[in-house]
DNA sequence: TATGAATGAGGGTTCATTCAT
DNA sequence: TATGAATGAACCCTCATTCAT
């Protein structure tokens, strides 16, 4: 059936994604060639461009695939969390476990890759990150608002956790001394409650 | 004088490093070509073969040397505070504008480029930055130890730190709406105080 | 069918070795280029690479392509014969017309090729040269044991066979004065019997 | 004094001339760098450049005082002895010495480097070889015209001689199993009276 | 004499990409 | 879909040589 088929692709079109995703997690996406990623599907270089279109919108895809996941993953679930707090603490913590064991975490944390995009692909995702950017501080000047957190500059706050969260992926270590679910309950007790108690304030 | 010449070579030196830094940190390692850094430099690619050893050992080079920038500007200015939590803020403080306005920031920015150094050189950067997070970690646990901190896992609360403050360099824009004190002081209010308001709890 | 396309393939591989042959044969290992070799075979350089895994390694093959040759067309031809001076002349001849019209010459030619190979293709090499010196040490001996051969040291003899054999490329012109087959003749006379007739001695 | 200095220039001069060959000799003329030779001699790069004038034509030089050394140790040591194979048989032990033991051995021995001189120092070079070779062919001839030597082609016999002498480079190992005085004794026996008996024929 | 700095040309090699089959 | 062969451009690096000092 036509359907079956398309679904076929669509399946083979994901995994080259997550395949290179891999790899250009692991080495950067300009010291990981065609030819690497071609071998990592077991196909020739010729046959991995009937698949791609060109390296550059190879990338592309991945990061829009890494948005989609991430979307799907970590923000709609977590939209419709009534308290602004509680919505912080969820997002935070999805989205740690999703740089740590997410089903292909290559391919979100490919998102912060680099200057390597250009033009409107560039734009595309950018614009896409920034959704991401203004939903915290939505949530933060919420929070604020309500009484419920400091008053702080919102972009600040916003990017402490982007830092807090998408830096893990740079010396987390799979089954470490540190479990990941341990990392994400610290990381959102430290970002909502910072590091000095209230008695010695 | 002999001095004198021996000076103009360091200095010359310095030069490329501090060029070859700015392009790297723009666009990347990989990204960046020999030809690139010597056009920069007003040499020719032979020329500054004259100076360099090969493009793996200058980033080397500029690595060491963002070290040493780093730590004379930030570890030794901070190190001999008594009070851990106002080490903390003090070494934040001064890392975050090392890191927005340092006289050559690129140089301590290329620090984190992923994954391209091997071999030797490789660990004898990464053991400069664990002395960097031991230090952070060493910190906190005084902290905690001294009623100053929260009991926080230390190598969470250090990776929080880095993670804070290293991120920086992929939002901030000079001349953009937010100053750089700004963000060092708002930073460290989070990284110290959190989100949430003690009468919130 | 595969057969035949596997087949063209192998016939490409060794026109390649032979017009490399030809090139290096006459301007020498390092004073022949990458290009000089593509432009002979009508290829560009990134398409000569298709082929070959290297210089070093086109070297490599080079040279056991000419002793796979020299093998079949000198050793395996004479081995078998019973008389050990009829195998030493009948070596000679053959070794000789190799050297001087052999259906690829060059090829067996470079094998003497000084000093280029290094670490395990050296050996490799070295070895199967090895191999011929001690054919020939080894039928010296057996004339000599048989009463057919004077008691001469068998290494030196058979490094002036060789050197006789081996210095010919150097000055034999085609269609020169002197046919390759009078060379061939001449020089066994020579190895056999000495310039002075047994009259004089 | 003047003459002092320019004695001293001399000898400086012979000194590049022989550190030179000796890196030649080993590794090839391409494969020799000027900067390798600079450095084997002491000097910088452009310091050499005040005694040579240029790598070709250093090559160049090297070989004429091969030739010299050559003429002046073999040939005029020779030329007046009466008997003609007394002239051949000192001739040969006189070369292989200088070749295993020579007092500036590499110097004769690029000699026989392929092809790389081109134009009028080629010619030139050759020029002097080929005297050398009709001296070889000349005496054979007198050898024979005496009755003291078999009616032979002289001038394959001459470049049997040359090539049983020159080949000895390549397998010869100083402090070996063989002695070169051993092999010397070996080489004219076996190319004066050949590997078969009388008795044999 | 000697040198550090510089250079144009070229070295071997890899790249992303195309196309006939 | 898939591939082997091919390519132009670019890669990092080294070369012999020059020249102001």
């Amino acid at each position: 059936m036509t359907t079956r088929t398309a679904d076929d692709a669509k399946q083979r079109h994901r995994e080259i994604l997550e395949t290179a995703a891999r790899l250009i997690c692991a080495q950067g996406y300009e010291a990981t060639s065609i030819q690497d990623i071609a071998d990592a599907c077991g196909l020739t270089k010729a046959g991995l461009y009937h698949h791609i279109e060109s390296k550059e919108h190879l990338l592309l895809e991945i990061m829009n695939y890494g948005m989609d996941v991430f979307e799907e993953q970590v923000l709609s679930q977590v939209e419709s969390i009534a308290d602004p707090v509680e919505r912080l603490r969820a997002c935070m913590e999805k989205n740690i476990l999703l740089v740590t064991r997410g089903w292909s975490k290559e391919v979100t944390i490919i998102l912060h890759e680099h200057a390597t995009l250009q033009g409107r692909a560039r734009n595309q995702i950018d614009a896409r990150k920034k959704k991401y950017v203004r939903f915290l501080e939505k949530t933060i000047s919420e929070a604020t608002k309500a009484g419920k957190a400091r008053a702080v500059n919102p972009t600040i706050a916003a990017f402490a956790f982007l830092g807090m969260v998408l830096w893990i992926y740079k010396w987390y270590l799979k089954d470490g001394a540190i479990a990941d679910t341990a990392i994400a309950r610290g990381m959102v007790d430290l970002f909502l409650h910072g590091l000095v108690p209230v008695e010695a304030r």
